[in-house]
DNA sequence: AATTCTCATTAAACTAGTTTAATAAATATC
DNA sequence: GATATTTATTAAACTAGTTTAATGAGAATT
């Protein structure tokens, strides 16, 4: 779990006595592709670390996935939503690859945060960092055109296109298939 | 500071100690309708609560404003992302009316987290709250229509169409004045 | 009261997306 | 290796917005 360890101490410092305390809790989990670690309609009991793989978290609606986001390595992630409201969850969070994660209880999370000022401050810190990108995420939806928001995040996450089916990544930016190929055709032809 | 105290019990137990080593750090500002807390270049170096009043959030674009969001009473508020990444702010806040803060400083900030457990989970609990918000905008932004979008907001903060001129409105919903004219005309022949 | 200024609406031409349906290409399965 | 299935592209018709510009209505200023 070293890793994990090293992204902890990239928000805060952390004593070793509470970094042990800390991770006792988590617990290793291993996913083939196409599994599900939330449907909807489950209340999420767990917090995760994304060792290795990558994992959608998106909606139905109308028969189509709504992709919010994918989780690939070094990510903390769950169904932060409905983890803090602390309601059915209305999302599925589904393994895209083979993947492997680190687990931590609700309650454990709690436990750790009871015990530890330091940890708490790295909670506040990663709520913080999850604040950053979920503005600019809503800066980039409000001011830049969908071929804009598609290069940004062939820029930003080049590799995701490897590893995930286009009308997925078209989910993730808000358009259809059909949009996101006229839009790379449009960019071909330049 | 009442309404300050009690809306930062609705988040966590506060000690009558805490809360007063807390509370000492606020100091009482009055801006009348025009003045800026906050404009792009500056560093911002204090977080607000808004006791009475309303304060625009919004960047210039080519001579637009492009507002995130409209501050009204019980709000704590700053230009989170400048505030969190400390970096030169590319917004503005502006008072659109005659407005009182209670405002903070960002190293007062740091000494309560410093000193107090119990604030430093009110700080991590705020941070969620913003994050909630901010995910339902994302959800919002992409998977409702403008029209919907414009009737939500309706629904939600309906005083705000009686304080805030509707082109600022049309802003904040990602659309022009015109855009927004043409949904009203819309929904009124229905 | 007249004038100025700001804000909201309307019209017309345009644009970047949508939907539906057909086709082509790539991948998985037998 | 042939077949079935999934994924990506293209075309055509449509839609909800855009931009620019003109008009109308209300509020503030003199």
């Amino acid at each position: 779990m070293e890793d994990l360890k090293r992204t902890i101490r990239s928000y805060t410092h952390v004593s070793d006595a509470d970094m042990k305390f800390g991770l006792q809790f988590y617990k290793k989990q291993v996913l083939k592709k196409g599994a599900y670690l939330l449907k909807p309609g489950q209340y999420i009991d767990s917090f995760y670390f994304m060792k290795q793989g990558c994992v959608s978290y998106y909606t139905m609606a109308e028969g189509t996935a709504q992709v919010m986001e994918f989780f690939t390595e070094g990510y903390f992630f769950t169904d932060l939503y409905a983890y803090i409201e602390d309601i059915q969850s209305q999302s599925y969070l589904e393994a895209l690859e083979d993947t492997v994660v680190y687990t931590i209880s609700k309650t454990d999370v709690q436990k750790v945060f009871d015990h530890s000022h330091q940890l708490e401050r790295f909670g506040r810190l990663s709520m913080q960092r999850t604040f950053v990108i979920n503005f600019q995420r809503i800066n980039q939806l409000r001011n830049l055109s969908n071929q804009e928001r598609y290069l940004e995040l062939l820029k930003k996450r080049p590799t995701l296109f490897q590893r995930v089916p286009q009308y997925l990544i078209a989910s993730y930016l808000g358009l259809t298939p059909v949009g996101l190929s006229k839009i790379r055709k449009r960019l071909s032809q330049k």
